[in-house]
RNA sequence: CAUGAAUUGCCACCUUGG
């Protein structure tokens, strides 16, 4: 069972998630389950975007002694979080207390980390380290990583560094995570000077800095728009004796598209191949948002053709999301059809995105029922409604002078307590 | 045998610029 457990780990670093869950299936009808083939089962189905099939499993599952195991519940919010189930992530959380479970800092790391994808997260992992010290546990090294990015992530950049410099108080000596987080949080807000600040401090406190260090980098210079200065560290990157990875040429094509330079980003999409790099989802989908942008269905068109041919079974939701949007702004409802057909002959559950654009489709074309349909779907598919997809629906009414419509949405969003703005 | 932190791409509004 050991090794059954190792082999489906191994099918998990080969992306072959499809394997695995065979050999699930197969353990479980000769009842070889324990409790790592689910913590191993989980983590495999997390890192391939399947967290519907993890929670079945999580549902289906009744032996006890396996339910009453900390790793299971662990990973299981694990899973969820990677997947920005968060909501769901802290039902379990809830659950698993009730079920008389007691969090340990694996949990707690995981749920805080979990807080960069929520809404209002900072306050969120607030409340968690609250709970913490209230238990007696300390904030390990770990924990001030993903505080950090919770700020980052939620654009607090003064929290951010706040978070940094309290870790130091605390005694901990910040690595590569700590800063690479610090530095992020300006690179998002496009403050390319302060990043470049967080280099300079990396280097002179005796640290390498790696590819993920230029790479947010070269994001901050994106953000700013500044393709040229991206352009420089992805140069200044390879001198250092780093070879620019996927991310790297992709937050450089991105620098190009910011700057609607659709040929330039062309240019690096092409020499991403020329440099024996896979383009990968998301090359694709910055050059079709790209092209999107400029309005050229045609190469859209073409793009998607290639896509079929070139990457079999890895495409993933974010370029479904991108291809959708550029085609429901065209109004091109073949291209619109043919892609939710395509999501669902590769298993890719659609996320809050997916649902969010497809709405504002159907309201800009006076199919608010159609709309109302989707909105339905989107919560039973376990996305509860947030701010933005009330706002989708209310403007979609208002434009068509559905203000009866518009006002019940409002009341409905009021009472049920979504952030009101 | 199993679980936790950092970098790219997708959504309404807003802001800024075009």
């Amino acid at each position: 069972v050991t090794d059954l457990n190792a082999v489906l780990r191994r099918f998990g670093r080969l992306g072959k998630w499809k394997e695995s869950v065979v050999l699930f299936e197969w353990m479980k009808k000769h009842n070889k389950l324990t409790a790592p083939t689910y913590t191993s089962y989980f983590s495999v189905l997390g890192k391939a975007c399947q967290v519907d099939k993890a929670l079945q499993a999580f549902e289906e599952l009744e032996d006890q002694e396996i339910r009453s195991n900390l790793y299971l519940w662990n990973s299981m919010i694990s899973t969820l979080i990677s997947n920005g189930k968060v909501d769901k992530a802290f039902q379990f959380f809830r659950l698993m207390k009730e079920e008389g479970l007691v969090p340990d800092r694996i949990t707690y790391s995981t749920m805080i980390s979990g807080c960069s994808k929520a809404l209002g997260g900072f306050y969120k992992a607030q409340e968690l380290v609250k709970e913490m010290r209230d238990k007696d546990l300390r904030l390990d090294s770990v924990m001030y990583g993903a505080l950090i990015n919770v700020c980052a992530s939620n654009h607090m950049v003064e929290e951010a560094r706040a978070t940094f410099d309290e870790m130091q108080a605390e005694g901990f000596v910040p690595n590569l995570f700590h800063y690479c987080s610090l530095l992020n949080s300006y690179a998002l807000k496009g403050w390319h000077e302060q990043a470049e600040q967080v280099l300079a401090d990396i280097k002179s406190a005796g640290l390498k800095p790696n590819k993920v260090v230029f790479n947010s980098l070269i994001n901050a210079y994106a953000r700013a728009k500044l393709p040229l200065k991206a352009r420089g560290i992805f140069e200044e990157m390879t001198e250092y004796g780093l070879q620019p990875d996927m991310i790297s040429f992709c937050s450089l094509m991105d620098a190009y598209a910011k700057a609607g330079q659709v040929e330039e980003a062309q240019q690096m999409f092409d020499q991403m191949k020329a440099s024996g790099l896979k383009p990968g989802s998301n090359s694709y989908s910055i050059l079709i948002s790209a092209y999107g942008k400029s309005g050229k269905i045609n190469m859209i068109r073409k793009l998607s053709q290639e896509i079929d041919h070139i990457i079999g079974g890895d495409l993933d939701i974010h370029l479904f999301n991108s291809l959708l949007k550029v085609y429901c702004q065209a109004g091109v409802m073949d291209g619109v059809m043919d892609i939710l057909r395509k999501m669902d002959t590769q298993g890719c559950s659609p996320n809050r995105i997916t649902f969010h654009i497809l709405m504002a489709y159907f309201c800009k074309e006076d199919l608010c029922d159609l709309a109302i349909r989707t909105f339905q779907d989107m919560e039973a598919r376990g996305y509860p409604a947030n701010e933005t997809s009330y706002t989708i629906l209310i403007q979609g009414f208002v434009r068509y002078n559905k203000v009866k419509d518009s006002l019940d949405l409002l009341a409905e969003m009021h009472k049920r307590g979504v952030s009101p703005t």
